[in-house]
RNA sequence: GCGCCCGUAGCUCAGAUGGAUAGAGCGUUGGCCUCCGAAGCCAAAGGUCAGAGGUUCGAAUCCCCUCGGGCGCACCA
């Protein structure tokens, strides 16, 4: 309907032009928005005051030769000029009933755009290192992420979900390292723990898990654990060195334990906190599609090739014995070490590696979402995709969402948390207190890149304050209608609803019509901005619209007849809606609570 | 110091590429259940959109400055 309209327009436009009473050179775009009021009719244009000036009229003239200019239309009821000089329509009401019959005929599908299944788009999400388990911070991360999928997919593009595993590097080595320290510890030996360790009590766990495989065929001399290893950072005296004292650990660590059982207590380790934190996400409703390895990453050689591309194509120089990538050139405040001087490659030059990888893939979008504390990160990625010549058209090959920090309440109480202590919140401990569903609806309920209060008691309140069980009552009370509708015998006839569903009048039910019409343009919009909040919002006006309608309007009464049956047809419509919108936040919508 | 984000009702926040009278929820005050779920609804009060300038037919939205907050500025990951 909405490009019909546009199109409408545009030929008047064209029209006009021919006729020479607008100039033939005007650049234009035809605009159209669901109007907020319905004095303002369906649709508005404000195309006749975008033109004006170009025109040399006032814009209320220049609506007026416009709207003489559309050609009558059987779906347009009326247009009116309005304000300053606005162009609104006003759809006839069988174009609504068209609204009502596909969201009942395609249901799920209602929005979906078939045309958008030839793009592939690559969303990156999560990828926190799997050195513990996942905490309330990467909550966030994972629902916005999963919601982001799940409009794009819901709008019709393919869509591959993707974990970057950051399995190599020292932060492993040192999980590895910490892990066989409690092993020793558990078996007698003395020494103090490493201030730059691992303390979790997770790790405990997987000590039990090692201890099961290997018994105590692993234990070494402490004397040697600790052989030549300079002393740890001391808090009281202010001296030593943490990370120089860990890094020594860690080296004595892989020359003790030799290759083999080395990797044999890293593969365990690293393979029982992945299987946690897929067991976490999956138990939050958070899928992927591929868990992507650095480690493959390293050994397929990329990193080598992509640096040879951008040096061939002149954007690599060398410095103080480091390779460079002239970040400036393409958009960053500085250039950017891809590999050190000691031969090593920087995590930045992994990391454009495995873009590469991603693209070489064939896709059309990548979208990483990061935490905001690394948005200074984000010019130098751009700036190197954009070196190595890669387009779309869908725009920039690489978008980033960026995801701020919630901030945990008790009330009014604001939760303290501390990595360094291990006293860290948990995602798994927030699941639990308030739940799968408040924990998704809320997290996504502000824009993503805007500090989020979260009030743990709220999201757990069974009371009208709660979003959640707001719009979840709204559903649920819906369903309860069809089962009243059961239990008295009373057939539901769509078809002969939705016969006479145009002659619904009130305003309760035009506000519905509304919303459900502007239901397809939302879910675009918010797909295409990567906005899920804009869900969150919508889905509470949309129970708030239904609770008022429901507090006005009877819908089962005996003898009911066709109009009793355009009502239930309306219901099952503003029903399915609901669905559709949490199924995308990933909450539940049940039918009774 | 430089860069990015932000400042909207008492509180938490929406405000689509600039559009019509700036909106919700909570809180406050006052109403609505012999009736399909009151976990609901209705009404009232509450605003110089941080401040000042500019662009525009039109600015919470775009540009400049000031003030106030958050986060970044590694041959770490």
């Amino acid at each position: 309907m909405k490009d019909h309209i546009i199109q409408l327009l545009q030929a008047a436009v064209v029209h006009l032009q021919s006729q020479d009473v607008l100039p033939k050179t005007l650049d234009f775009q035809i605009q159209l928005t669901h109007t907020k009021s319905p004095e303002h009719g369906d649709y508005s244009s404000n195309i006749a005051m975008v033109l004006a000036k170009a025109c040399g009229k006032n814009p209320r003239e220049l609506a007026q030769k416009i709207v003489n200019a559309i050609a009558p239309d059987d779906q347009v009821k009326k247009i009116d000029i309005a304000g300053p000089g606005f162009i609104n329509f006003f759809v006839n009401a069988a174009t609504v009933v068209d609204v009502i019959s596909n969201i009942l005929q395609e249901k799920e599908r209602f929005g979906f755009d078939p045309s958008r299944q030839s793009y592939k788009i690559n969303i990156e999400f999560v990828s926190c290192n799997p050195t513990g388990p996942l905490h309330v911070g990467h909550g966030r991360n994972a629902a916005t992420g999963a919601s982001i999928a799940n409009l794009l997919l819901a709008i019709g593009f393919k869509v591959h979900r993707e974990y970057y595993v950051n399995d190599a590097g020292r932060q492993m080595a040192i999980l590895a390292t910490s892990v066989w320290l409690r092993y020793l510890q558990s078996y007698g030996a003395s020494f103090t723990f490493p201030s730059n360790g691992y303390k979790g009590d997770y790790i405990l766990e997987i000590v039990d898990a090692l201890k099961q495989q290997v018994d105590d065929s692993l234990i070494k001399p402490i004397d040697e654990v600790f052989l030549n290893v300079p002393a740890d950072f001391d808090e009281t005296q202010n001296s030593g060195d943490k990370e120089a004292h860990i890094d020594a650990i860690v080296s004595n660590t892989q020359k003790l334990l030799g290759q083999d059982n080395y990797d044999l207590v890293f593969e365990l380790t690293l393979d029982s906190i992945l299987t946690d934190i897929r067991e976490d996400l999956g138990e939050f409703g958070v899928e992927f599609d591929e868990w992507f390895s650095e480690r493959e990453l390293l050994t397929s050689g990329t990193q080598q090739r992509v640096l040879n591309k951008l040096d061939q194509l002149g954007h690599i120089y060398e410095q103080d014995g480091a390779r460079w990538f002239r970040a400036t050139d393409f958009g960053d405040d500085k250039d950017r070490v891809l590999q050190r001087k000691n031969g090593q490659f920087t995590y930045f030059a992994n990391d454009v590696s495995y873009h590469v990888f991603k693209y070489e893939r064939g896709i059309d979008k990548m979208i990483d979402v990061f935490g905001s504390d690394h948005h200074g990160y984000v010019p130098r990625m751009q700036a190197a995709l954009k070196a190595l010549g890669y387009s779309s058209e869908l725009g920039d090959i690489l978008d980033v969402v960026l995801v701020q920090f919630a901030i945990l309440y008790h009330g009014e109480e604001r939760v303290q948390m501390s990595t360094r202590s291990g006293s860290f919140v948990t995602l798994r401990e927030l699941r639990q207190e308030v739940g799968n569903d408040a924990a998704r609806f809320f997290y996504v309920m502000r824009k993503a890149d805007q500090h989020l209060d979260f009030d743990l008691d709220l999201a757990k309140s069974q009371s009208a304050d709660n979003p959640v069980f707001y719009i979840q009552y709204a559903h649920a009370r819906i369903c309860s209608v069809y089962r009243q509708l059961q239990e008295q015998n009373i057939v539901y006839d769509e078809a002969a609803g939705l016969a006479v569903i145009s002659q619904l009048s009130s305003s309760y039910e035009q506000a519905l019509f509304r919303s459900l019409a502007s239901y397809k343009d939302l879910i675009e919009r918010a797909a295409l901005a990567y906005e899920p909040h804009r869900l969150a919002q919508y889905l509470r006006d949309l129970a708030h619209q239904f609770h008022s309608y429901y507090n006005a309007q009877r819908f089962i009464v005996e003898n009911g007849g066709e109009m009793m049956q355009a009502r239930l047809v309306l219901l099952s419509a503003v029903k399915q809606i609901m669905v559709n919108c949490l199924h995308i936040l990933g909450v539940s919508a049940p039918e009774r609570m």
